[in-house]
DNA sequence: TTGACAAGTGACCATTTGGTCACTTGCAAT
DNA sequence: ATTGCAAGTGACCAAATGGTCACTTGTCAA
């Protein structure tokens, strides 16, 4: 990003936000942590709110780049070790990256209270993964590497678990290695039984 | 639960709590909702922080009833239309009931700033239900009405989509009734794949 | 009847927090 | 050199919030 004051402070705020909630996040620690005083930020945000408005402005942009255009999707693997590999890349990226890792903390921890959140949570975990995937698992179809089926229940077997050891992942840091074994040892299974 | 101040100040808790978070609840409200003043509260708790021990307090020994022991697990289903009918009266109950809502969405809300709910989360909505139907799926292969297969991996791919759906509900309760006949497919879906 | 005590009240306090404002500073354009 | 302006500062304000305390009330045992 930019290194501007204006995007630093969204960065920061995301750190916060993630990490201690909307209502748990105060003007005067965001500031300190950016070497500035508090009525600095409003030379650049005139209000709480108006900072949390712009930060997930900047977070439906990047799921939107992620998730909104068929350009966007992984390149379709070529053989099922090539999936296997595909997605441990992308998983071990997504669990790893700290940016990220808040920026699920947020989603998570926010989506009761606010509308796009919300929205953002449902197509981040649920909706966006899963389309996704059935692209992927039509086009290996369509190439004869995995066998017919409908592509939207496989893709809906294999993200959900997929989520729901990444939530494992973010809730206990400490069982990284562990449950990124599981990962594997699941997508393996899957790749046994349906492809 | 008893109907003493002290258990109503703990279901009222739980309310305000699950919906705005520790840092967003205010003690005002809560005894306002009680018809109460707030020094009273101080006359059952000693801090705000008392009643938030106190209600996981709860909310662990509820889990501890549901999870902890083997006498409580759902009996083994006979058939895998009983499976079916099972699961989804298990699941109707438990996206309908309010107060269940409400746990887990504090479970989801609180899981990164408590230690105890971390863990309550992980065991709810990962190991615990997994171990469940780990239980029950090797019952009903033993008893010859499931194909022979790994019980915690077929488990696993039972409850982790079951709760990804769960979470689909809470996030969007105006998707109810959709989602609900999701997961009927799903479970259908499952019997006809793996039992 | 009285004394003791749990339960409840309202006024008060200190701290935290979002927000404002008058003022300074450094730099770029004329 | 002068002017204009974006960026930043520190003092200040009002509201919200967790917590305390002296006082009242209703009930039950002796």
């Amino acid at each position: 990003m930019k290194n501007t004051t204006k995007s630093r402070i969204l960065e920061e705020a995301l750190v916060l936000f993630a990490e201690n909630g909307y209502r748990g996040t105060n003007l005067r620690e965001l500031a300190a942590r950016l070497g500035l005083s508090k009525s600095a930020l409003y030379k650049h945000y005139e209000s709480k709110e108006a900072i949390w408005n712009a930060l997930i402005d900047m977070l439906e942009a990047y799921y939107a780049e992620r998730f909104g255009s068929v350009d966007n999707m992984p390149k379709t693997p070529e053989s099922k070790e090539e999936l296997l590999s595909m997605t441990m890349g992308m998983i071990r990226f997504t669990v790893y990256d700290e940016r990220i890792i808040l920026t699920r903390k947020l989603l998570i921890t926010e989506q009761f209270h606010d509308e796009r959140i919300r929205r953002l949570a449902t197509k981040h975990f649920m909706e966006g993964t899963k389309n996704i995937f059935a692209a992927v698992f039509q086009r290996m179809m369509d190439a004869g590497i995995a066998k017919q089926d409908d592509p939207v229940m496989l893709a809906f077997l294999y993200t959900a678990p997929v989520t729901a050891l990444v939530h494992l992942c973010d809730r206990e840091p400490s069982r990284h290695e562990e449950v990124i074994e599981q990962i594997e040892v699941f997508i393996k299974d899957f790749i046994r039984r349906y492809l």
